[in-house]
RNA sequence: GGCGCUGUAGCUCAAUUGGUUAGAGUACCGGACUGUCGAUCCGGUGGUUGCGGGUUCGAGCCCCGUCAGCGUCGCCA
């Protein structure tokens, strides 16, 4: 080693020993006749002092010459700082490194920006200088919260007897799910690999072989549009297990949440984590990923909108929509009109809200609202009853579609409970959501889409309604989720040759189809399939809650822009001529 | 693909209603300085206001287009 300490670990202790720092130069701060250098590695900050007397003037006119950023090598002697210089903001603080003279091992040019800045650079600006970038102590604080995390993980499942297996990236396409990443098969010209959306099917592979219980960090890809929590390629927890039911795999995951949260955040989280049926997550929230850090409950007074003369919602009401409600408690006065109709603009746009209906709850504990006069004080009282108002709550309600409602009423919730902080910025709340439906219909073509994956089993009791009613027919299916997010998901997977072929028909994926495509999976659960189920975590975004970042972006070293770019490598790029034609591939132009 | 926000010196930002030569801090360069820790002091370099077009006597500011970053809807079994 070219150091025989850190830059966070020297202390009062050390003083009168000798010591070796190397690091970046953080800070100068020169004063002719002494130089003082911020000395910054990964653990920290150390002040090196280039002065009389250890120094001689040619040393110390040296160490006023580095610059920020560069890579130096100071050995000197450690002592107390002088009386009443002690610097309290940092850990070393008490102390400094006096030498004789630093050692330059690598000078750097006039960065575009330096780790230390107070206000960020532009995330462009970050993501091209990445490796200026990952300098920050936020950032290496986060990368290292995830290396903690991914430990845990991998500690927590070998001692439960889970053994890794690696799993191919080159595989191939499968129907249904997101957009594939193709890779171009050179030996068989015109076919593509798949890079995986997820192990799924060899995970399913690995339970027919005897491996009992799987896990495996895995890389997954999915070409879908990106989000503040959503990447291209991504990181999953995956893990397998046979011979259980869903109970088995969330006590699983209950004890890896309890785990994770106290060995890297140092606090307790009560376990078994509590659950919410999907039914009652979107009756209660509007969503299947509720943010449960706050109450604001979604009310439903459909049955009071079917005897009001207010047209938008006695027509709603009466044609079979429905008409739901928050209340944000308090907030009657700080609404404005402008901020009113802002929300307004916000359901209609983002969630195809026809409207917004709102009112306000008077000191004399009536509504107001634009349209009042559309209705009976005694229908009013009623509204104000159902949603259990106060004065100076503010109502607010959606008249349409079940979905809509669902949608729109979830998505003001998150909006309103982020500005207004409903809850403090340090809460975690961790829950399962239970029993998903199995399939949804998509709205134009009437087709049956399956949920989660076409693999999943249905629950025991309503496996007949596979036949009857697919719509009421609920999977055995859990999603974790983490202050609104969905953290993890899976499901107890179909053994049953004839249960996996009854679904595949709901799908309308023909036999040759499924053959085609996972043949390999159907006919190993022929061949002595033990039931097994499993669940995937989303390892990124379990970094991103647990450190309390708002962007996913921040818990991965080299991430994608919002267009799936690389600012630092920009890659995608092109390729030469050559390359293409060994793939016997052509690009062609299409006009816009 | 839709909607929205942002783009001014290397970096972070300012610039009144559309009005003089686009400013400040910091970084950088030169100089001074022995106890600083956002060092200080003196001096200096640095601008196609993302790009293209338009309106106007006059555009950083208004309009259209475009590029980039971000947020969001669609999408994400």
């Amino acid at each position: 080693m070219l150091r025989s300490h850190n830059c966070g670990e020297l202390r009062v202790s050390d003083v009168g020993c000798e010591a070796t720092l190397c690091g970046w130069v953080e800070s100068k701060r020169d004063h002719g006749g002494a130089v003082f250098i911020d000395l910054r590695d990964r653990y920290g900050v150390t002040q090196v002092v280039i002065g009389p007397p250890e120094a001689d003037q040619p040393a110390i006119d040296f160490a006023g010459r580095v610059g920020a950023e560069w890579v130096i090598k100071a050995h000197g002697s450690v002592a107390h700082r002088l009386e009443g210089k002690v610097n309290e903001k940092l850990s070393t603080g008490e102390i400094e490194l006096r030498c004789a003279a630093v050692e330059v091992l690598n000078a750097s040019v006039a960065p575009p920006f330096v780790p230390s800045q107070p206000d960020l650079p532009n995330e462009d600006l970050r993501l091209k200088y990445r490796f200026l970038d990952l300098r920050r102590p936020q950032m290496q604080r986060s990368l290292i919260t995830r290396s903690q995390i991914i430990k845990e993980m991998r500690d927590y499942f070998a001692e439960h007897d889970f053994i890794d297996v690696e799993t191919p990236i080159l595989g191939r396409s499968t129907p249904e799910g997101a957009r594939d990443y193709l890779v171009p098969s050179r030996v068989h010209p015109g076919q593509f690999y798949a890079l995986p959306q997820s192990p799924q099917l060899y995970k399913q592979i690995l339970m027919v072989a005897g491996f009992d219980r799987y896990v495996q960090v895995a890389k997954c890809f999915r070409d879908e549009d990106l989000r503040a929590d959503r990447q291209p390629e991504f990181t999953q927890l995956d893990l397998e297990m046979s011979f259980v039911d869903a109970e088995d795999v969330i006590a699983i995951i209950d004890g890896l949440v309890d785990r994770v949260v106290r060995k890297v955040l140092g606090r307790a989280i009560p376990t078994p984590l509590p659950r919410m049926t999907f039914e009652e997550a979107m009756r209660r929230y509007g969503s299947d990923q509720p943010d449960l850090r706050f109450a604001m409950e979604i009310v439903d007074i459909t049955e009071i909108a079917k005897t009001v003369e207010f047209r938008v919602f006695r027509a709603t009401a009466d044609s079979g929509g429905f008409v739901r409600g928050i209340k944000v408690a308090g907030q009657a006065e700080d609404f404005s009109r402008r901020r009113l109709d802002e929300l307004t603009e916000f359901v209609k746009r983002d969630f195809g809200a026809r409207g917004l209906a709102w009112f306000r709850v008077e000191a004399d504990g009536t509504l107001w609202s634009p349209t009042s006069k559309n209705f009976t004080a005694e229908e009013l009282s009623a509204i104000t009853a159902a949603m259990n108002a106060q004065p100076g709550d503010l109502l607010l309600f959606l008249a349409d579609s079940w979905n809509v409602t669902c949608r729109g009423l979830a998505g003001l919730r998150k909006r309103l409970g982020a500005e207004l902080k409903l809850y403090s910025p340090d809460s975690l709340h961790c829950s399962w959501i239970t029993d998903f439906p199995m399939f949804e219909r998509d709205e134009e073509s009437g087709q049956w889409h399956a949920k989660h994956h076409p693999f999943t089993a249905p629950l025991a009791e309503d496996l007949e309604l596979l036949a009857t009613d697919p719509a009421a027919c609920r999977a055995q299916a859990y999603d974790l989720v983490i202050n609104g997010s969905e953290a993890g998901g899976g499901t107890i997977r179909i053994h049953d040759p004839a249960t996996q072929q009854q679904v595949f028909e709901l799908l309308g994926i023909d036999e040759a189809t499924a053959r085609d495509r996972f043949g390999f999976l159907l006919d190993a659960l022929k061949y002595g399939a033990p039931p097994h189920g499993g669940i995937a975590l989303g390892i990124d975004r379990w970094v991103m809650l647990l450190a309390g970042l708002e962007n996913i972006r921040e818990v991965i070293a080299f991430p994608k822009t919002q267009k799936a770019t690389d600012l630092m490598t920009e890659a995608p790029g092109n390729v030469d001529a050559d390359q293409l034609n060994e793939l016997r591939l052509r690009t062609v132009s299409v006009k816009t």
